[in-house]
RNA sequence: GGGGGCGUAGUUCAGUUGGUUAGAACGCCGGCCUGUCACGCCGGAGGUCGCGAGUUCGAGUCUCGUCGCUCCCGCCA
């Protein structure tokens, strides 16, 4: 915004109508200034000869007043206007009395007296009020309907211009970063691993498939193989996979990758980005270098790998345990939440059913617990810092554990508790703001990921992430002890995003592919043209993906990113505004070789 | 694939133990009003209780199915 002077902005005035200001913009340096504004009718107010209107564009609310006796043919035709007729009005802005001021405006000190007025379209009544969200509520089925509408209302306005602040940060940031805004295919081919493909028929090759990108990863990193050091896209990715408040089937990461780096480089950039983006957005700029904590850390003293360090970490306190205490099933966790207070039976209740559920045994309540395990409960309540009011829980694990980690069983599901707790008790603690932003790196995530259904280690980031150095000679004797260069960048318990050092040595590769139990011909098999390009030169390299969505939401306070996005898809995948996806002509079919098995819904 | 919540006027919701004509607020329509700003006052219109079946003398209410929205688990290299 702070756009002026709109005049140079279009060729020819609009029917002889010359826009002056946007709505939201008129101040009081502009007394006396003749404007012309146009905008939708948001709320007329008729008091018989005084006419009051509110006028909205994007960039916000101004006063038009009307007067029967001053200006009686305008007045005339503000009284025919009705909630979203598109109207231009001419008059001079001048001073409110002081005692008529409206401070819920930014424009509250002036107002527009309407000289003349057109009426440049008429609206039909809308399906919802566009008034504030707390005078208005609205279901979210009808405002994705009438998406279009709903976009008008200064809640989505803000988010949708925060994003292109967003966006407008993030590719000057680049830019002066040194990087190069390069594009790749939306149109590419399936790969075996990851999320489910979306799958767009070839009509000139029959009986093949395009894939819409899960993410650009083989493409930016055989950019880099082409020299292309420092690459950077905004870009739409694709999963055919269970919908989210935070995950839609089309989504826009950040994706960069840069050579002849190491971690701290990757990293360095980002928090150069996260930066200039706080600040585009109005948020406070985080403290740079950011946090950062290693996988394993994370899990003990949050038992997350995403955690939220708004609320205070766990504690183990194991070695505070007396022999004979207690008979233990892993680790020993002490969870504070700050400023509970008293809890109710139903609320202890809650948190006991629900510790059972998780395989946890839970020792809460200040005085119960002192007496059951005096020694750990004062010495955890000093290494935590508790104070009086707050919440102190300590949790083991209910039974022997199942998976090749056991430890982080416990500190997952204690990391889960305390998450609940948090979240339970929010309004009490108060430390759970949206605008307090708390960035953390995670680093050194392990290399694999033990699926029990397959029995089989799979890459916990993907095949091609480097593993660390001193890790290299356990690939194959020892995977799940292999720490990898890989890191996610955290914001309040929300995953922002992944990346990692790759793999640019093909012997490495092999033993990686050896771990997961890929043979060289299977491996061929699934990434043959990629193997084929990392053996011609493929410098050190590294990046990560970002969600933008996420981070917008994040910056604009909302919790779903459908509020981010203009126009998105209900969790069932549809569009319920143009009614996408829809049947297509028998025709297209039979051009592109489909003969369809299931009949569709009506 | 699994579990939870919701579906009643244009919108947001209430609706008792199954019982007469299904209500409120906002919005909408008409009228009055010269300092309102969630304007006010007077009057009015507006309902396939998501859809279908069942139980019952009688269903917004109970049962089953189905559709839609939503939250979570699985899934998301």
């Amino acid at each position: 915004m702070g756009e002026r002077d709109l005049g140079r902005t279009s060729a020819e005035p609009l029917g002889g109508l010359q826009r002056t200001h946007f709505c939201g913009e008129i101040r009081d340096g502009d007394i006396g200034a003749h404007a012309l504004l146009m905008g939708w009718v948001h709320r007329k107010r008729d008091l018989g000869g005084l006419l009051f209107l509110h006028l909205r564009d994007r960039s916000g609310i101004s006063q038009i007043v009307f007067n029967a006796e001053t200006h009686p043919e305008a007045h005339a035709k503000a009284e025919s206007l009705r909630g979203e007729y598109v109207i231009a009005v001419r008059g001079p802005v001048v001073r409110r009395s002081e005692d008529t001021y409206n401070p819920n405006l930014e424009t509250g000190t002036v107002e527009l007296v309407a000289h003349e007025i057109t009426i440049l379209n008429t609206a039909e009544t809308p399906p919802f009020q566009l008034d504030d969200e707390q005078h208005a509520p609205v279901g979210e089925e009808v405002r994705l309907k009438y998406r279009y509408i709903d976009l008008r209302r200064p809640r989505m306005q803000r988010n949708i211009q925060l994003r292109h602040q967003v966006s407008r940060a993030i590719r000057e940031s680049f830019h002066e970063q040194g990087f190069l805004e390069i594009e790749t295919p939306f149109m590419t081919r399936s790969t075996p691993e990851g999320a489910r493909d979306f799958l767009v028929p070839s009509r000139i090759q029959p009986g093949t498939m395009y894939a819409l990108p899960q993410s650009p990863q083989l493409f930016k990193q055989l950019l880099m193989v082409g020299g292309y050091d420092r690459y950077y896209q905004i870009v739409r990715c694709f999963r055919d996979e269970d919908l989210r408040a935070d995950r839609q089937p089309e989504f826009t990461q950040i994706d960069v990758e840069m050579s002849f780096v190491q971690e701290n480089g990757v990293l360095g950039v980002i928090e150069r980005l996260v930066e200039q983006v706080c600040e585009a957005a109005g948020s406070p700029s985080p403290r740079l270098p950011l946090e950062r904590v290693s996988y394993a850390r994370a899990m003990e003293r949050y038992g997350s790998d995403k955690p939220d360090l708004r609320m205070p970490p766990m504690a183990v306190v194991t070695d505070l345990l007396a022999p004979g205490d207690l008979p233990l099933h892993g680790p020993l966790v002490a969870i504070r939440t700050p400023a509970v207070g008293r809890l109710s039976r139903r609320e202890r209740e809650q948190f006991r059913n629900f510790a059972k559920e998780s395989n946890l045994r839970l020792f809460d309540d200040f005085r119960g617990l002192a007496k059951k395990l005096p020694g750990p409960t004062a010495a955890a309540r000093q290494r935590l810092r508790a104070e009086e009011g707050d919440f102190l829980v300590l949790a083991t694990g209910l039974g022997p554990a199942t998976g090749p980690r056991p430890d982080e069983e416990v500190f997952a599901a204690a990391g889960i508790l305390r998450q609940r707790i948090a979240d339970a008790f929010a309004d009490r603690h108060g430390l759970l703001r949206d605008d307090n932003l708390r960035f953390l790196w995670v680093t050194d995530f392990p290399m694999f990921e033990w699926d029990a259904g397959e029995g089989n280690w799979t890459p916990a980031h993907h095949p091609f992430t480097s593993p660390h150095e001193e890790d290299i000679g356990k690939l194959v004797a020892d995977p799940g002890a292999c720490r990898s260069k890989a890191y996610d960048l955290v914001l309040n318990g929300v995953e922002l995003g992944s990346g990692s050092i790759r793999i640019h040595r093909s012997d490495i590769q092999s033993k990686v592919f050896e771990a997961l139990g890929f043979s060289p011909q299977e491996a061929r098999h699934r990434f043959g043209f990629f193997l084929d390009a990392l053996q011609y030169g493929t410098p050190p390299h590294g990046g990560i993906a970002l969600g933008l969505d996420r981070l917008v939401m994040l910056l604009a306070g909302e919790t779903t990113i459908r509020d981010v996005i203009p126009f998105p898809k209900t969790t069932k995948g549809t569009d319920l505004m143009c009614e996408a996806p829809n049947t297509v002509p028998a025709r297209s079919l039979t051009d592109l070789g489909i003969t369809l098995r299931v009949r569709p819904k009506a």
